[in-house]
DNA sequence: TCTTTAGTATACAAATTCTATAGACTATAT
DNA sequence: ATATAGTCTATAGAATTTGTATACTAAAGA
């Protein structure tokens, strides 16, 4: 399951992408439009910030905004930055890769095959999914 | 990520698998053989033989053993019954739906299918990898 | 029937992770 | 100057995970 904190930030940076190129959101309203406590909010677009998928304008008129293209963050990348690795075992993770403390020989392994075959496919379906293509995609759904 | 719980186990089935129709094993000779603390593999094994995949017996020669067949226990059945939901989100899961909390409303929300997709991804491909599909490579593995 | 073996059950303790908050500080616009 | 709004560090509380202790029950066999 995704944290909260990987939810938030999904919430927060979809917020954003519908507000793309429309200068910078203050964190205030980001926090009241998606109900996240604020402070964990700030903690959270920081580290998006960091990450130089946002950006951010200090002072009056100041808040965040989308510095990547909304087609160029997926939820790969959101996932990563919040909860770490994807993988379901450390020893199929791309990039958090660590030794299977339980297993004797990863070569040996009975199980890895099948969890490497997940991580594929759970990168393959999420790295799709980018942030243009959400906001289409709720734009669609709620016009039914 | 899987949690420890989760992989003892696996660690535990395989190892069970392995001897499947040999009589009963011991609780501390898995333990010994696959480094579990022997009560909280304990717990472990009081759970999945809860839930028939496993049997034991009790006294002297007692021990736990598949009840199952190994090519009818695979790796999904054994994360619902030790991790949970399979899914990333709760309002994707089948054995443990929830709505969203963080979600307005899930008829437009935009990144429900994408974790559909996910969920059923990992589905058809867990429940693909039985016991003795795991046993087998294996020993196939261990041979190379 | 008594003893030993080994699983069952409940409760709890330690460790870790997740969620949330507080407060002082810094940069910017007007 | 001053009000606004993001930055940074620290920490507190809650929940979950992992592991342990103790007492109890069932079965096997001498």
């Amino acid at each position: 399951m995704l944290s909260k904190k990987c939810k938030y930030a999904i919430h927060a940076l979809i917020y954003l992408a519908e507000r793309y190129q429309q200068g910078p959101v203050h964190i205030q309203e980001i926090a009241d439009a998606q109900r996240i406590p604020k402070k964990f909010l700030e903690a959270i677009l920081l580290e998006l910030r960091n990450a130089k998928v946002l950006h951010s304008k200090k002072g009056k008129g100041g808040g965040y905004y989308l510095y990547k293209k909304p087609e160029e963050v997926n939820l790969i990348e959101i996932i990563r930055l919040m909860d770490g690795a994807i993988a379901m075992l450390p020893c199929v993770s791309l990039n958090y890769y660590e030794p299977c403390e339980e297993c004797k020989d990863e070569k040996t392994c009975g199980i890895r095959d099948s969890f490497i075959g997940v991580r594929d496919e759970t990168l393959r379906i999420l790295s799709e999914s980018t942030l243009a293509k959400i906001v289409k995609r709720e734009k669609v759904l709620s016009k039914k």
